[in-house]
DNA sequence: ATGGCCCGTAGAACGGGA
């Protein structure tokens, strides 16, 4: 089973790219952040079309999330939780699903534009509830994925430069804690269960050519529960769609793994 | 040194992103 997440930066733009990069790479299901479209806006019949179904949480301009998964995937996702009832949000940063027993999480965590700021403030309390409720979800369902965009480039070799950004925002010192606190509930970043290659980044800076100079942040993550990590086979991020005219500024990362009642027989 | 791009909402610039 190939899970995937992608911050598509407005699915508005990005819709013909992403039904290109599912087929294309045969997804199972994925992941979306910053999807910029209310609900009554967002593609469920064109995604149709494209033989995928979809559970969303938008609001008008930002943020927004959602869940898309290959019709006729084993049986009907079901479980659906929109928000973290743990922290009443005007944002829509949250959505989940289950597909039989295992829960997906599409998380879009604040970006928190400036270490100190009131946005920094909100960035961290949302992540001290998001580690509150995502232990909630373990409890229930020891088969999960927690994938998104993080907002959060986790150690220096996810940053291609580790001096300019030390404890600036995405790299500082309250946040990477944050991360591995999420990790200690049970969790491993599925990227680094395998060997990469060096400076691999989930997102680049439209501006001063970023991607071309390979200047990036690993920001967008797959964390996989422990009990779910001994059976993913690979997670790479592809950055062929960053290469694409009118890109997203991030790419998406996606992994394999063994397919639910593969686990449950081994 | 500064800001440099892209998106949405606008219906001109601006907030937000990271």
């Amino acid at each position: 089973m190939r899970i995937a997440t992608w911050n598509v930066n407005s699915l508005k733009v990005r819709l013909p790219q992403v039904i290109d990069w599912l087929i294309k790479n045969q997804v199972d299901i994925l992941c979306l952040q910053e999807t910029k479209l209310i609900d009554t806006a967002f593609p469920s019949e064109e995604l149709a079309q494209a033989g995928y179904e979809a559970v969303f949480s938008g609001q008008p301009t930002y943020n927004g999330v959602a869940i898309l998964w290959r019709s006729g995937l084993g049986n009907a996702p079901d479980s659906l939780i929109v928000d973290n009832p743990r922290f009443p949000d005007e944002q829509k940063r949250l959505i989940s699903l289950k597909f039989g027993a295992l829960r997906v999480v599409s998380a879009y965590v604040p970006n928190g534009q400036e270490v100190g700021s009131e946005k920094y403030d909100y960035k961290l309390r949302w992540l001290d509830a998001f580690e509150h409720w995502v232990k909630d979800l373990l409890m229930d369902s020891p088969q999960l994925v927690v994938a998104g965009d993080y907002n959060i480039a986790p150690e220096d070799r996810d940053v291609h430069d580790p001096q300019a950004w030390d404890g600036k925002i995405l790299c500082s010192e309250p946040e990477r804690s944050r991360f591995d606190n999420l990790k200690k509930l049970g969790f491993e970043d599925a990227f680094r269960l395998f060997e990469q290659a060096p400076k691999t980044f989930s997102w680049w800076d439209y501006r001063q050519l970023g991607f071309q100079k390979n200047r990036g942040l690993r920001i967008d993550h797959l964390l996989v529960s422990t009990a779910l990590a001994p059976f993913v086979r690979t997670c790479q991020i592809d950055r062929a769609p960053r290469k694409a005219k009118q890109p997203s500024d991030h790419a998406p990362v996606w992994m394999d793994i063994t397919p639910h009642h593969e686990v449950q027989s081994s």
